[in-house]
DNA sequence: CACCAGGAATGTA
DNA sequence: TACATTCATGGT
């Protein structure tokens, strides 16, 4: 069991290739990013940050120095715009009163993971997914279809987020760039998995599991 | 028309 | 702790 993991990735990689995430300029578009992309599908948050460019809006700073409503009508296209809104304000205040990447890169992972978690509008998967792609730490990211993946195949009894992440995180290379990849490969590529009962005959995990 | 997309907060039991 | 509901746009 310890080597399943491991092995899966490997299927993954060596069938899909590198997938380059996470696709984003700099570290705050990925934090921004990963607001917007919250129960939303990639190319409506594409047309939000679209918007945020062109309105100069595309940093922290410059989200905490504008209007609650200029950021609403520019991220409209990614839903959910009156909630995710004050989210960037949150997370934006958050930088800018903790000394922005500069002084929060100094904080240890788990310090670091507290303090993010205790912005409202920032869960765990959020959280992880600025760890692991803005501060490159060795952070596994669960989403639905990491949840979905496991459980269909029946690699771990716990179905909790929590345990989720640590039986990756306890299961492979403590490496962030294996998890980054890792992480990419199932959303970009391995989400159809076994998602409904004809799609788990061409499941390409079939041949390992 | 229904369903889903790179979730989280809030309320209920 | 474990579910249910709400939030909103755009593509299929």
């Amino acid at each position: 069991m310890k080597e399943m993991l491991l092995k899966i990735f490997n299927l993954l990689l060596d069938r899909y290739g590198p997938q380059h995430w996470w696709p984003a300029k700099t570290k705050d578009e990925v934090v921004i990013g990963a607001i917007l992309t919250q129960n939303t599908a990639w190319t409506n948050v594409e047309k939000a940050i679209k918007n945020l460019t062109q309105k100069n809006l595309l940093s922290l700073n410059a989200i905490a120095a504008s209007n609650l409503q200029s950021i609403k009508e520019a991220i409209k296209p990614a839903g959910f715009f009156n909630q995710k809104s004050v989210y960037l304000k949150n997370i934006a205040e958050f930088f800018m009163q903790n000394g922005g990447f500069e002084q929060l890169s100094q904080l240890d992972t788990e310090t670091l993971r507290k303090q993010l978690l205790t912005i409202k509008g920032i869960g765990k998967e959020t959280a992880d997914s600025i760890l692991l792609y803005a501060f490159d730490r060795a952070v596994f990211v669960v989403d639905t279809y990491t949840k979905r993946l496991i459980l269909r195949h029946k690699l771990s009894g716990q179905s909790d987020y929590e345990n989720l992440r640590l039986f990756f995180e306890n299961n492979l290379p403590k490496d962030y760039r294996l998890f980054n990849e890792f992480h990419a490969l199932i959303v970009k590529n391995a989400k159809e998995f076994c998602r409904k009962k004809p799609l788990c005959d061409n499941c390409p995990l079939k041949e390992i599991l």
